[in-house]
DNA sequence: CACTTTACTGTGGTTACCTCACCATGAGGG
DNA sequence: CCCTCATGGTGAGGTAACCACAGTAAAGTG
């Protein structure tokens, strides 16, 4: 190989923007392929969550919550539905809007998507001890304070 | 069971899989936002710190800093090509090779990237103190300890 | 010289988004 | 009551950032 002989050409301070992007990238790797078996996508696996956690709610709510456009929530509903974790049902209140529902297969899967992030972020977060794990829990929250 | 009536049905501690994913979104739609002006996305972005740090170097060395197929770094290297960032040259060792060079444009678009970065990064870690920030980029450093 | 491996690229997915345009419904005013 | 405007969801069509598979050319190996 023709390396001019080291490996960096110039070194730079790690930088919290790139180290934050460089842990998800690879949560998500890691999560993404512990989903395979449930046949849920890692997108999907946050939109059951907030239909969990929200349960009777809107389409355009769920956009909201997950900081997507209504049109994406559209084709999340739509792929949790076919995949029977979901229905949609109409709104009584109003005829235009629909609600969305966790079914009872949707609760078991919930279940099992659960364990899968949990195993995934045991996987990664495991150099860390508890105190440290805390810390960080902490420091994020702070980031995302609504 | 009749519903409780409000906003959230079953409340759960934060687990830092979801809250690093959440925040690595939110700096992902900012850091993009801000490179829109520089007509470069988020993963030319990262592509062109690393031929910058490690100047010329091949294609599949590329795709292994970046932790993506050989394949995919052959997209993300025409992108920067075709925007006059780096430039390919043939490997006089290995006629097989290609080597990866920056150009001057690109050192200066990788200045403005730098900044839009900094911005970003700022704009969503700002809440934290330094010590704070500190401590999360010692955390985070060590979960990317390669 | 055959035989395998390596380095890149063409073809053709997939996921997870987006905008724009459209339709039905609801809410308010004249 | 009708007209207008806002709102909730969806069809059409597009993009970024990946992937795997298969092919070609060159390099290394017995």
């Amino acid at each position: 190989m023709p390396h001019d002989g080291d490996q960096e050409n110039r070194a730079e301070p790690p930088d919290a923007t790139d180290l934050l992007m460089q842990v998800a990238r690879r949560l998500r790797h890691e999560f993404a392929a512990r989903l395979v078996d449930d046949d849920v996508t890692p997108s999907q696996a946050r939109a059951l969550g907030v239909v969990a956690r929200h349960e009777p709610l809107r389409l355009s709510s769920l956009a909201e919550h997950l900081r997507i456009a209504p049109r994406s929530a559209t084709e999340v509903v739509d792929a949790l539905e076919q995949r029977g974790v979901v229905r949609r049902e109409a709104d009584p209140a109003d005829r235009r809007a629909t609600l969305i529902r966790l079914t009872a297969e949707g609760a078991r899967v919930r279940g099992r998507i659960g364990a899968a992030r949990r195993r995934a972020g045991d996987d990664l977060l495991g150099v860390l001890s508890d105190v440290e794990r805390d810390a960080l829990v902490g420091l994020l929250s702070r980031l995302v304070a609504d």
